[in-house]
DNA sequence: CACCGCGATGTTTACGCAAACATCAGCCCT
DNA sequence: AGGGCTGATGTTTGCGTAAACATCGCGGTG
């Protein structure tokens, strides 16, 4: 910087002060520190530029895997955000759901250059990890429900799995079956209780609930107990991979979709219109989800307050070739 | 730090000596020192210390888009190494394919806190962004043929390719057609490179290419055409998704999998093993990848010179349901 | 016994930047 | 004409840390 000041014969203050777009500099002044920047090739320090400011305008993000879906585009849309907010993001990933493993991204954290975090995983974990943060750190989380203490943005689990059971009923089926997500899963067991309160509003009977790992893998296993399941007509499968594992599972017994059974799934990965059939299934907006943890985390850097409260993103139905009404005769006449 | 000092009674040089494991510190006066710090909740500031020391231990990844499990893989192995060496991993996200994307990616790249990059990207945008790296950082590449002048690691696409295409015609096929990636892909060319030349070694015709965009609709999409083709007995797809729609669109067209068409795949995505029927496929291993790039990029920091050249990484062939001999009288007599 | 060497610790300094304050010239007002 | 105001610029200072150097005490050695 004292080289460029001294190339452009001014002092280095007035280098900073055009280097940080400050208004009160005398255009012709500006030009030619300009310009002896780019001579020198002048980059700013931000080590420096951080210590001075106090802050490092950047986003620290802690997932748990980023095998599926949601998270990854979650994550993007964060990474998207923040960069349109001139904030860079930093990656902490969790290798293991182990307490050990969380409480280690956290305590990296803690002398990472971060002004704020983003929390993508299940927070049961979360919890437990009684960690001091950096106390100006502040949190928003995702998949949560722990809306009281920290701020969160998600999806709307909730009304998108009334959606799915109310679609599926009102094409007449009698009631849905669900193939579930893994227990630890904030988002799992929303969903699994929409499915469950949804039915019984509607005066149907609960069929026993069924669990994957949200992978394709585990919709196969689980989806073979179903398959031998007459009465099966219609199930609700937590996810889009365990949705195509479902699939697979029915086609082997010999049950087509959607004429013997319909499956919808939740996600709307982009391989969901080419599954056989085509899967019907809801639509989440992963983008609006990281924009508006952005904003909330950017926010609450920003204001005074530790804002809290839940914020939630709609879903939209996509209907594809996987739902039917049921077989007549079969589980029909709700 | 100048507080802790003075609980602990000793310097602020001595709390810097415990707080970096430097030897020669009494035992005694370590643990009061910790002691110290445990009590007023100290926490070295990465700005300062990035100030001081010169670096900040801070790797970025450039990539455009994460829609592809291959870059988010290779992301997560690659946050996973740099963890584990210390490094922390800040995301540069380049949202659309432009030149102008690239250029500002690189452009926030040069007042980033990032001692090194790597990117993760079809290069032929990186060629034309001419930018001028800040000059210690150094670069590695994933996708490239730039090993002239960048340090490349990779998945070795062109061996992979030809042990696609070798699998097919050892069963019995004739010839293997193609569905061919993006134009503007290096990975995809290479692909496409090394099924061509395979067939061309061993003396079988060269069926016309088709192209995807390597999602599993294009992949249906153009697989409608690979269906009509009466004598397209073996079909190598230059990726899972596409292989996908091409799943559909054979069964749309009732051409059966694997008795009438035999498929094959490449990246073995997690949902490849419950497609209708299980896909063959090669497996990428994106963890090693990942892996060699922060090593890669390490040694390139800690030693001198900019060595390049290029790393492959193996993949293997994992055989499922859909592929198997040409049917009786059909494209078979190879 | 004086001196050396070594381990343990303290003191000084500079990393690059930007806030705070200081300066200075020109201008308007009374 | 003098005072005060404004806009443009320069000077000083300190952010928190760690390298470099200084110091100090102790035990061993000639």
């Amino acid at each position: 910087m004292a080289d460029v000041a001294r190339l452009a014969g001014v002092s280095s203050q007035t280098v900073s002060r055009v280097s940080n777009g400050y208004a009160g500099v005398n255009e012709e002044t500006r030009r030619q520190v300009l310009a002896a920047m780019k001579e020198l090739g002048y980059r700013p320090n931000s080590a420096a530029r951080a210590l001075k400011r106090g802050e490092f305008r950047t986003i620290g993000v802690i997932t748990f895997t980023l095998s599926t879906t949601g998270n990854v585009r979650t994550l993007e849309a964060i990474a998207t955000s923040a960069a349109a907010e001139g904030y860079a993001v930093t990656l902490l990933p969790v290798a293991m759901p182990t307490q050990d493993e969380v409480r280690g991204a956290f305590s990296r954290l803690e002398e990472l250059a971060v002004d704020a975090v983003i929390v993508i995983m299940e927070v049961h974990l979360l919890d437990a990890a009684t960690v001091t943060l950096p106390p100006h750190v502040q949190v928003v989380v995702v998949d949560s429900d722990a809306g009281d203490r920290y701020t969160v943005v998600d999806t709307d689990q909730h009304s998108g799995s009334r959606i799915a059971v109310r679609h599926l009923l009102d094409l007449g089926h009698r009631t849905v079956w669900h193939l579930g997500g893994p227990e630890d899963s904030f988002a799992a067991q929303r969903r699994t209780d929409a499915w469950r309160s949804a039915l019984e509003e509607a005066g149907r009977p609960v069929p026993p609930l069924v669990r994957g790992d949200w992978s394709a893998e585990s919709g196969y296993r689980v989806g073979l107990e179903l398959a031998a399941q007459q009465e099966c007509t219609a199930v609700f499968a937590a996810n889009d991979q365990m949705a195509l594992g479902l699939l697979r599972a029915l086609h082997e017994r010999g049950r087509r979709v959607p004429e013997d059974v319909s499956v919808i799934g939740f996600d709307d990965i982009p391989e969901a219109g080419s599954f056989l059939p085509p899967l019907t299934t809801l639509h989440q907006d992963f983008a609006e989800v990281g924009r508006l943890c952005v904003e909330a985390v950017l926010r609450k850097m920003r204001q005074v307050g530790p804002e809290r409260g839940t914020t939630l993103v709609p879903t939209r139905l996509v209907e594809r070739a996987s739902t039917a009404p049921p077989p007549v005769g079969g589980g029909g006449g709700g």
